[in-house]
DNA sequence: ACGAAAAGAAACGCTTCCGTAACGGTCTGA
DNA sequence: TCAGACCGTTACGGAAGCGTTTCTTTTCGT
């Protein structure tokens, strides 16, 4: 079931979404970061940082960094790989669902709002 | 025209617009940055830097910033309004009019894409 | 058993962003 | 006309991001 916009419907869906998210959210996540908490909860486990590093196209560090701001903020959480204690599980909180709904549906609204 | 997203297609629009534009750009511009610059674009002019930094909620050095790094990448330009001098007026470019196409045809594309 | 490889984190120097505050140039109305 | 309001920028100290490099722990192959 594709979606089909036409290009004034993209582009202003992208704006009202980010506008409100802007104004919204204090937070202030920078695209890297939305990539990889949409990443970690769209796409099935396990999730690893050089796995996620592989997939953005980024050093290790930026995924190191970005899990210990959205850590702090309680988007994510990790945990060492038992199996293989080399690896560090990085896990969803109930907070990162939330914030993730609340996007979800600011987007369904501003999608409902599209005109032409 | 309104479009009508489920929750799961909103997040995976947004998940896989994000990861492409994360992995294929190396601009790498804040949410706040991509708000101003499709607004500068979408909206009719004039706009200001006063007159952005009430829609963003955010202060004024925040777009005087913005708007330095946008220039520096060719993407918006300034120029005095010649009626009040106290005004800058903010225009599009050519470069920033082919980045925000480009953006819309990705968007156009993870739409068509999407399932469920 | 032990050296090489792998994974993630930490350190380093740098850049860029933030908000607050102060600053010059411009307009306006009393 | 000129004091005050307005507009955008700059300055400042601090926070957070970046890529590269180094380090620690763990695993794996021989």
């Amino acid at each position: 079931m594709p979606v089909e916009l036409s290009a004034s419907q993209a582009l202003n869906l992208w704006h009202s979404v980010s506008l409100e998210q802007v104004r919204i959210d204090n937070r202030d996540l920078t695209l890297r970061q939305i990539s990889i908490l949409l990443h970690i909860y769209l796409v099935p486990p396990p999730h690893t940082v050089r796995g996620l590093a592989g997939i953005l196209g980024v050093t290790k560090p930026v995924i190191t960094r970005a899990l210990d701001t959205m850590g702090d903020l309680g988007l994510v959480t990790r945990s060492r790989d038992e199996r293989d204690k080399r690896n560090v599980i990085i896990k969803r909180t109930v907070d990162g669902a939330l914030y993730l709904e609340k996007l979800g549906d600011l987007i369904i609204d501003q999608g409902r709002k599209l005109s032409i």
